[in-house]
RNA sequence: GUGCCUAUGGUGUAAUGGUUAACACUGGAGUUUGUGGCACUCCCGAUACGGGUUCGAUUCCCGUUAGGCACCCCA
């Protein structure tokens, strides 16, 4: 092994595992992600919010226990006076946090808050998950918990995947009770399975205490077939947390968005009640984003009774979404600029002087591009050439001397000299 | 955390237990220091890392790391 080679090597890291860089070659996706999210959120009026990307563990052990997400997933950071801060892994519980420590309630009832924000998960990799990942995510707090306000969630992230020319959406909405309806489902439900506990997969045999809820959307074949004559939860809520789904039903169909019920539909985090829902787009298992009614986080992060609902969706899944379904948008993929003119220089007096009409286009609001470290007059051609410049500006020898410029057409190969003082006005002319 | 699969230039692919690891694209220089597209020439650039078997490993074996897929879980 050479000497090169070694010291090659030695130098050679890469990104942490499930954790990726952004090239320019794919900030495409990500500007119509950004624009996307703010067109939306604009035109339903929710406000943004940003909160640090990291915060005090105990937000989330006690907003999501129970979950692997707090439990298990959370990157921990030790700080030096000995608190635990940890990487937010999702975005709802620190606008919570947010909306109670700034007393929120008293700036509007309720309040609409969007947010575009980094999550962290400490998990495996793999399609449409990530150990970093982005999320864009619609909230709505206040003092009243109306099923419209669920609606309006559901529909602004539903418009925000459309907005992004993604095809065929569907809707999975379900209702998981409340406080003192869910409870006694949950009893019903383990009595079902209990019942007939060895025929179940060996995770459910475990989830059969710890989570009960997540029997219904076990994969296992066993399991699935088990699922049929399981008690409904749609059917055991209380008569108010039904009124509440029938109503947000209701709305839903009013905007005529597709959804489908599915009764077996449960969602990770525990806060959540009542409303859950998922998106899916048709090329894909895995859901696009989600979200539901979270009316008990405020008090288990010791506020007062807020009613809230929101939800998110997957940025990564909506980039990976977009590709896959083909969508670029008209534009090219690649990093070519999006200017149109080219300033080339011939010696080094010409290239000063570059430098100077650069500024001077700049001024007028033109774009330009140039290559100052090539010399030769044809490599500098060949450049403008490979970038699909319109215009050259070619200064030479001469034209310092007589304060001109060549402005070359790209496509007819035209080519006339013109006074310095012009240019800027001649290249406006041309690029109409 | 578990299981299965994968790993060759920047990208996409070849090949081999034995000379200098091949091809295409991309990138750079030139043919053409006052003019680009075509063409031609040249150049940069790789066997993920660490062990083992072997006279010899990029090739076979093990470990690590990373990636993919599935489970768990989830956006």
């Amino acid at each position: 092994m050479s000497k090169k080679k070694t010291i090659k090597k030695k130098i050679f890291f890469q990104s942490p595992k499930g954790m990726h860089d952004i090239l320019p070659g794919e900030q495409f996706w990500w500007e119509k992600m950004r624009k996307a999210a703010n067109k939306v959120a604009d035109s339903y009026n929710f406000l943004r919010i940003d909160t640090p990307i990291v915060e005090t563990a105990e937000i989330f052990e006690r907003s999501g226990k129970g979950t692997d997400i707090a439990e298990k997933q959370m990157y921990s950071l030790k700080m030096k006076g000995g608190d635990q801060l940890v990487l937010r892994p999702e975005g709802t519980a620190p606008i919570m946090r947010a909306y109670l420590q700034h007393g929120l309630s008293k700036f509007k009832d309720p309040l609409k808050l969007f947010y575009f924000g980094q999550m962290f998960r400490y998990e495996q990799p793999q399609q449409g998950r990530f150990r970093q990942h982005n999320q864009v995510g619609f909230e709505i707090i206040g003092s009243a918990d109306e099923p419209i306000y669920d609606a309006q969630v559901i529909l602004a992230l539903f418009r925000l995947i459309e907005e992004l020319k993604i095809k065929n959406l569907t809707i999975q909405i379900n209702s998981i009770g409340c406080r003192v309806c869910r409870p006694a489902y949950v009893k019903k439900l383990q009595v079902y399975y209990g019942g007939q506990k060895d025929k179940l997969c060996r995770d459910c045999q475990r989830r059969l205490k710890t989570r009960p809820l997540r029997l219904l959307d076990c994969k296992q074949e066993k399991c699935v077939g088990m699922k049929d004559s399981a008690p409904i939860i749609v059917d055991r809520i209380c008569n108010i947390c039904k009124k509440h789904l029938k109503d947000v039903l209701e709305y839903l169909d009013e905007i005529s968005l597709p959804y489908t019920l599915n009764p077996y539909l449960v969602r990770g985090l525990d806060y959540y009640n009542r409303t859950v829902f998922e998106i899916f787009s048709e090329s894909s298992a895995i859901a696009l984003g989600s979200g539901g009614r979270y009316d008990y986080l405020s008090e288990m992060l010791g506020g007062k009774k807020t009613f809230a609902v929101g939800g998110s969706v997957g940025v990564e899944r909506l980039v990976e979404t977009m590709k896959s379904q083909g969508i670029l948008g008209g534009q090219r993929l690649g990093q070519k600029s999006d200017a149109k003119v080219f300033l080339v220089h011939i010696g080094e007096e010409a290239k000063k002087k570059n430098l100077v009409l650069l500024e001077s286009l700049r001024e007028a609001g033109i774009k330009t591009m140039e290559m100052f470290g090539r010399e030769s007059l044809g490599s500098q051609m060949k450049a403008a050439d490979k970038e699909k410049a319109a215009l050259a500006l070619i200064m030479g020898q001469k034209e310092v001397f007589e304060e001109s410029v060549i402005i070359r057409d790209m496509g007819s190969g035209a080519q006339e000299i013109i006074s310095l003082k012009k240019v800027a006005e001649e290249v406006k002319k041309r690029l109409k």
